[in-house]
DNA sequence: ATTGACCTTCCCACGGTGGCAGGGTTCAGC
DNA sequence: GCTGAACCCTGCCACCGTGGGAAGGTCAAT
């Protein structure tokens, strides 16, 4: 970042971050970015912070963090006083939420597989796919009483 | 079913599909659900066919597939001159999605547990995931030209 | 006839992102 | 100095799937 003239107006730090500039904006608007600094006739100032603050955003977000995680994690980051156990807590809730997730669409995987599998994909009508999705789940009574 | 006089109310075809009154006015306004019977005074009416379509609903949602997914899933289900290649067609297509997410977010999670793993997680401020968030991403330029 | 459970429609919210409209600013080239 | 392009501003609407709630109509049982 040598040569860039700090401070830089919101497109710059869009590239730099690599985050959108109207997302930029959003995330200010959630508080994950502290002050802005405007120019006279309203314009956004970023310095190397800002750019440091967006790219931890960006990293966070690929990571799957959500919204609220990330304000939690940016708050700690700039926090001295925080401890290393608040953070790895965050990070577990996150990585256990995802494992779940990841869990429940593998069992969707497993069941689609096998209906793939018994399906013939020809230019019959007859589909064991539909007759799986038409057939009444487990568990569920036939009866209102 | 044996004891349910049919047509019945939104509420009971609810209780009967699984699916949430409001998700049934939903899915109708999105064309899922064919013709709905009205009473003069405006209610709901439906019969063992709507029940059967809206299980059919409810189990393509629990595999994952999405609303357009599910409107050509009942248009097929619905047509007897279908064939098994265009459902498989279909099943084939969320199958892959679905596969793709699950990559991405396994992704994210070996990610995370080595940063987990290295986090002593005590008193202390250090933090390797803080660390690691704050870094700047690979291959991010930190220049601009 | 009143009450309570049910139904109707319509609007708002979430999370995260994009698009567009209608306007102001800045700067380079002429 | 003027013009045009590129940039910035705010504000609204959209997606997807689901839930919440308000304001009002209906039905059945007491």
């Amino acid at each position: 970042m040598d040569h860039v003239r700090w401070p830089v107006n919101i497109g710059a730090v869009a590239e730099l971050s690599g985050i959108s500039a109207k997302m930029v904006r959003h995330y200010e608007s959630l508080g994950l970015l502290p002050r802005v600094a405007r120019t006279d006739s309203g314009y956004r100032q970023y310095n190397e912070a800002d750019v440091h603050t967006l790219r931890f955003i960006k990293r966070s977000r690929d990571l799957g963090f959500s919204m609220a995680g990330i304000a939690e994690l940016v708050t700690l980051w700039q926090n001295r006083r925080r401890t290393s156990a608040s953070v790895k807590r965050i990070a577990q809730k996150h990585v256990d939420e995802l494992a779940a997730r990841i869990e429940s669409m593998q069992s969707m995987q497993r069941t689609l597989h096998q209906l793939l599998h018994h399906c013939h994909g020809d230019e019959r009508p007859e589909c064991p796919i539909l007759d799986d999705l038409a057939k009444p789940p487990d568990g569920m009574r036939l009866v209102t009483g």
